[in-house]
Order: C-alpha cells, then structure tokens, then sequence
DNA sequence: TGACAAAAGTTGCTTAGGCAATTATATTTC
DNA sequence: GAAATATAATTGCCTAAGCAACTTTTGTCA
C-alpha cells in the first residue's frame, strides 16, 4: 500500500479568490501560449489543435484514429471530426486497415509533412519566451511541480 | 525604457518533445482540474465554463456583458450565448439599462445565487487536492512561476 | 460453434470560444 | 449642431471537445 499525501489547505470556502489561485493562472497562461501558438500557425494553415495529430503522426509514422485520440487525450468522435477537417485541407489521408477492418489507417500526405515541419521551432520560440528570466533550475522546479500536480490528479481520480 | 529577460533556450525546433514540455503538462494538468471541477459541479446544475460569471456577478452585485467578457477574457459574442444558456436556466436575468440604452444589466436570480453558494468550496477541494503534498513554500513558488509567465507573454504580445 | 463482450470508428446533440459583420446608442471632434 | 468615431450587444459562421447511441468487426468462452 502506497502513502499518498493529503490534500493542502492554500483554499477554502469563503476565503477562495480566483485570481490568486493557481487554477487562474495556470488558465491564464494557457490562454497566452495558445494564442500565441496560435498566431503563428495560422502562416502554416494550422490551429493549435491540429498540429498534435500531425506531429504524432510523423514520429510514428501512421497510426490510427483511436490511437491518436488516446495519445492526445481526446474523445474519438472529436479525432474523427478533426482529422475530416484535416483531410480537407488535404494534410493526412485514411485507409480501411485489411488486417482488422474495424481499424482505420491514418497517414500524413507530403502536404502534411511539409505543414508540420516548421512547428517544432514555433512551439519551442513560444515557450521559451513564456519562460524568459526563468533558471534551468526553476524551468526545471517548474515540470516537478506539474508533474506532482498530475499525479496527485490521478489520485483524485482513482478515489472516485 | 524597462529591461526584459531575453527568451530561454530550454527548447529548439530539432529536439522539442512535446512530452517534456511546460506546455503539455500545464494542458494535462488543467484537463484534470476541468474534468474533477465539472464532475462536481454538475449535482449543482453548472459546467465549469459557467461558474465564472455567477461568481463575477455575487461579488459586484450585477454587471454588464461587455465587463463580464473583459473579466472573464473572453469575447463577447460568447459571453452573450453562455448568458443566454444560464438565463434559460433561470440562473441570472438581463435589463437593458436606461441610463446608457446600449448596455444590458446583468444581475443574479435567487436560484442564480443559491447555484454559486456551494462553488467556492468545489474549487478550494479540487485546487487542494491537486495541490496535496506542496509545502506553502513551494506552492508561492508556483504562483511566483506562473506570473512570470503571464508577464513574459505579455512582453511577447507587445512585441508584436 | 454460437452467444456475448469488447473495441474501432462514426454521427447527432450539446456546450463553448474566436472572428467578422451588424445595429443601436454615446461620445468626440470639427 | 452634424459628422466621424467609439462602445455595447447580438448574430452568423467556423473550429473544437464531450457524451451517448449506433454499426461493424474482432475476441472470448462456455
């Protein structure tokens, strides 16, 4: 049996403040990263949603549509839309697997690959401007604390 | 004239992992704090987007779409649909001001302030929780982190 | 083998946000 | 005072995610 620490007190009930919570913040972030991702991408014919299954896609080298739901954490019937709006534009293409016909292959075009190719160096130049004056050793502090904050979520979960 | 920190280099467009970055696990991390917030609040008949502007208007005492959407940061062609969802419920009423004929009203209804009571002790639980086994030190440290950020991406916006 | 369970993919319905255009007022400026 | 400008709210069109229902196919097991 594993030990898990109890929850923290920084909130309650009547003293809880949005603005000071991490929650905000972390929201607030979020919305600064994405909007900036966003920005960017939009040169590439890209939203900030669309280039997870693309850059999936091209370390894998295919995959199929419940995998990439999985893997992005994302519900299927969402993958299934996105990847129609990708389709369109002409960036991956599916194929009925022959193994086991329920599976769908899911493949990047050349137009695909050249549309994901430069979001590496966007997604880098945007996060290293939101961590501009940060140290190695707080960059670092940084993904510890997200990772227990992950975890100590997968505990709330498992509670259920 | 003010010096700002120049961008990190934690990051660069041959080697970036999404896996291992700020950004993705600041991602996970809300995903869980939405999901766990969003299962509670639903006994009370309320989704975590909607939260926000019963608290706003409790705390003010009635307000205007546009100051919600300026708030709350988000556009308001939005802010009227998701004032349209909780005014069906019953939850806030709007009227159209009579000193400036362009503004609408925005108050809380009985059963809107009854839905907010119980709100800031769901979040302080799921914020705690996510929080659990943070030193107070560590957890000002992590606020500390996140304004750097927000400030840093403000920096990047106004660099546009 | 034959029934049942599980998985893959899709679709409909809902909430939700961004952007652009529109209408109705206010405010500013000349 | 009239014209230009700005603000408030709404609407239409788009992307996007979640949940539930459904179909097809595969795997299990009795």
């Amino acid at each position: 049996m594993t030990r898990t620490a109890p929850p923290a007190d920084f909130y309650s009930a009547d003293g809880y403040c949005a603005e000071e919570s991490v929650g905000h913040l972390m929201k607030r972030v979020m919305l600064s990263i994405v909007y900036q991702a966003d920005k960017r991408l939009d040169e590439h014919g890209l939203t900030s949603a669309q280039w997870g299954p693309l850059l999936r896609l091209r370390s894998t080298g295919g995959s199929t549509v419940a995998e990439l739901a999985r893997w992005l954490q994302v519900d299927a019937g969402a993958m299934t839309r996105l990847l129609d709006r990708l389709e369109k534009k002409g960036l991956c293409k599916r194929v009925r697997s022959t193994e086991d016909r329920r599976v769908v292959q899911v493949e990047l075009t050349p137009d695909g690959e050249a549309a994901i190719k430069q979001v590496p160096a966007v997604l880098a130049e945007v996060m290293n401007a939101h961590l501009a004056g940060f140290s190695k050793t707080e960059w670092q502090a940084m993904k510890t604390y997200l990772q227990r904050m992950l975890k100590a979520g997968e505990t709330m979960r498992d509670a259920a």
